[in-house]
DNA sequence: TGGCGCAAGATTGTCGACAATCTGGATGTG
DNA sequence: CACATCCAGATTGTCGACAATCTTGCGCCA
């Protein structure tokens, strides 16, 4: 084993690399404002990079749908819109709902497992919090994440997990979509793990898509 | 109006905007194969760029899924297989399918007109060919295209017509799935319109994932 | 003879500099 | 006073070179 030659390196992992997912942790919570210019000299002295591993990362984070780049004009980070997040909520609608039906037939025995003993962490968790609880988001997520994992489509599993993922946590964060409809979507949770044991597709799909609008008409009436 | 610098600049394209546009048709129609690894310095001097903008396009084409790169190692073209095929079909279904439930209630007149027309221009084409014709894989694929921006959600629009609209086309050249399908699909492409004009959002989505549901079950046969 | 280690060559990652382009403010004119 | 023009500063796009890493083929030893 070589020893380092920057501060932070890690095996397997190129400098680009890593100014790509702190840029990306950075935009998804809010520290580089949503619609705010990126000025690539400027990043680069803050990270000591040079300009081109900078913008290698840049055009990463365009790829994700988190940066909007023009031609020799520069990078801008996406603005949040209601709309946006709207879209959002459709796209994860058909998506998980395939990825629902295919995890009631794909799925492996570790995987049912696996959904189950979540789904216990999230009532004890409840029970903990008794009234005032809201299903904490990213326990909520967990929970999507892992279904769609279940699916065994690799095409789904990278859209979602990779591309859209990090899109739904930035509007978590800064537009604070914690839903606040515990008991409820834990039953529905519940529910959709029953479907996708009992192998039924039909079940598990129209399920997940309710509980996907539900979560989208919730937001939309606190909207207006 | 300046001249241009190099022999083929476009106004509001750079180097490695036509670079990346000209290596994915390259692997889009397999002129570049399918699992084959790619050298930087090889296509740097082919194209007469330097590896700077080569990489650039390298990256786009590998955040569009046509390429993957791997840390000190570089950048193969992704192989086809059957599974990869049927994956996009799933994905395809998903999306397609919501795609055509937004476009019931979110298309333009315009949006309707145009949808009318291509109808009609492959009538014509399917009358022409007679018997033998197969329903020509681009017209096909227009008319799906054109549904999805009939959606009005621009997420959803991008993911299909720039993240998978490009595999599907990969797969169409090299693994040759013209559907020989030409009566069904065209009257199948009918109903859908109907239902759009109708404002029927639930059948609308019905009746494209069972039309996308019936090609893959076309290709799947064909397959064993 | 088979397998391991090592060195040479080639490839990828990173950097700093130069050229082309855009942005914003000053200036002049109707 | 409004508007077009132009210039200066800054930013982005492109390039060639150097350093780090991987691959390949050879030699050596059990």
């Amino acid at each position: 084993m070589k020893a380092a030659t920057s501060q932070n390196a890690v095996a397997g992992q190129s400098l680009a690399d890593r100014l790509y997912e702190t840029l990306r942790a950075e935009i998804v919570e809010g520290r580089i404002a949503a619609g705010s210019k990126i000025s690539e000299p400027e990043l680069a002295r803050r990270f000591e990079a040079s300009r081109g591993s900078l913008r290698e990362a840049l055009m990463r984070l365009e790829a994700l749908g988190l940066l909007e780049r023009r031609v020799n004009v520069g990078a801008r980070v996406v603005d949040l819109s209601e709309r946006g997040l709207l879209e959002l909520y459709d796209v994860r609608e058909a998506l998980e709902g395939m990825a629902c039906r295919l995890a009631a037939t794909q799925r492996t025995d570790a995987d049912l497992a696996e959904l189950r003993r979540m789904l216990e962490h999230h009532e004890q968790q409840e029970e903990l919090r008794a009234g005032t609880a809201y299903f904490q988001p990213e326990g909520d997520f967990d929970f999507h994440f892992r279904i769609v994992q279940a699916s065994g489509n690799d095409l789904l599993i990278d859209t979602l997990c990779n591309r859209l993922y990090y899109r739904v946590r930035m509007y978590r964060y800064q537009l604070g979509m914690a839903s606040p409809r515990a008991q409820r979507a834990f039953r529905e949770h519940s529910h959709i793990i029953e479907a996708i044991e009992a192998g039924d597709g039909d079940l598990a799909e129209l399920l997940m898509r309710r509980h996907i609008r539900a979560s989208r008409q919730n937001i939309e009436n606190k909207l207006r």
